[in-house]
DNA sequence: CCAGTACGAAACAGTACTGTAGCGAAACGG
DNA sequence: CCGTTTCGCTACAGTACTGTTTCGTACTGG
């Protein structure tokens, strides 16, 4: 039943589908009728797979938000600050691509909007927050805070400015940008 | 024509409850009808003064967006930190108004998908931001900064991570945190 | 090979919104 | 006070989307 290979191949080209409408048009774009068009798949399928139009937007945001995590890797021989660099870089380049650029505020006024979406908003913030405030602990750990540095208030002062610049004012994220809040962040006093 | 009273007063009426309409249900909830059962200004009415619905929600719009800029007086007798963080706290406040939660998302989302709207969102961030420099400013000629300091940067770092906070992560604006990222930005090594 | 199942196509009612048009009533202003 | 303007009301065609239903076809798995 749930193994034949026809039902699940329709049901990932509507996942698949809708999460690029989702990307390219916003939530507004993912409507029944876009989907058909898109992929091909039936009305009728669509809707055998999926109760109501919403569960399919619901889908495709699922499918999409696991990207926001970058989750880099850091290597061994690293320094806490390049490690922080690196990670604050990438998370840069990812709020710049284009992608992203239309569908972060789309995301945000549906997750504002659908209160069902909340669980998976905490989730998602959360695997991106305890992967930075680790690399923060490491950096802590190292002496490059001060004592009593507050590791979440820490995340905000280097990631905020980001997606404050790439949300509100539009201005570009350069790497010397994203140097100079891990330094500011880092070593409060000697900047070095 | 345009002096009689009839008409200013409908038109009032109509860019107000579309505003009211703009902050309550987003963007979306800015239909014509909605607006009639509103403000009991008729459909033909409404059509006589905006020639489509997308300009009703564009001066929806321009009536809401000034209020983005607080403006907070510094009183003379003030510290530069001291007006910092008043000017900081008042953003704080105002991003935990119950109207603006809802609304700042939604307003970003059109902003992102309406290009015509690109100026106003310029020239909003622009009041709000040189408003800031100019405190930052005033801050660095007291020799509370750097003497290199990029302000505009200065000022990303103060504000970036509150916007990030209601925006993203969900997490509370407190007057705490609002000292917290003053004193991160100020006198780097001495946070006195 | 063949019964069971998922599929695509198409038509359907229902809802919501847009923009237009015509009409009589009420308010304005000289 | 009376002509002009604006108003509210109602009806209308057109579009877009949702969710349901039917029917014939093609694929899957035993």
């Amino acid at each position: 039943m749930s193994t034949d290979p026809r039902a699940q191949r329709s049901r990932a080209a509507v996942v698949q589908g809708a999460a690029e409408l989702l990307l390219a048009d916003g939530p507004g774009g993912v409507t029944v009728d876009a989907v058909v068009q898109r992929t091909g798949v039936a009305r009728s399928t669509i809707y055998r797979h999926f109760p109501t139009s919403t569960d399919v937007l619901r889908a495709a945001v699922d499918a999409v938000l696991p990207e926001v995590a970058p989750g880099g890797r850091a290597l061994a021989g690293d320094s806490p600050r390049d490690v922080l660099v690196r990670r604050v870089t990438a998370t840069a380049e990812q709020l710049s691509t284009g992608a992203w650029v239309r569908a972060l505020p789309a995301l945000l006024e549906l997750v504002a909007r659908e209160p069902a979406l909340e669980a998976h908003r905490t989730e998602i913030v959360a695997r991106h927050r305890t992967d930075l405030v680790e690399h923060l602990r490491a950096a802590a750990d190292a002496g490059l805070l001060p004592v009593g540095a507050d590791l979440g208030v820490a995340a905000d002062r280097l990631v905020g400015p980001l997606f404050y610049r790439r949300l509100v004012t539009g201005e570009p994220l350069t790497p010397e940008l994203c140097e100079q809040l891990v330094d500011s962040v880092l070593t409060p006093g000697d900047p070095r």
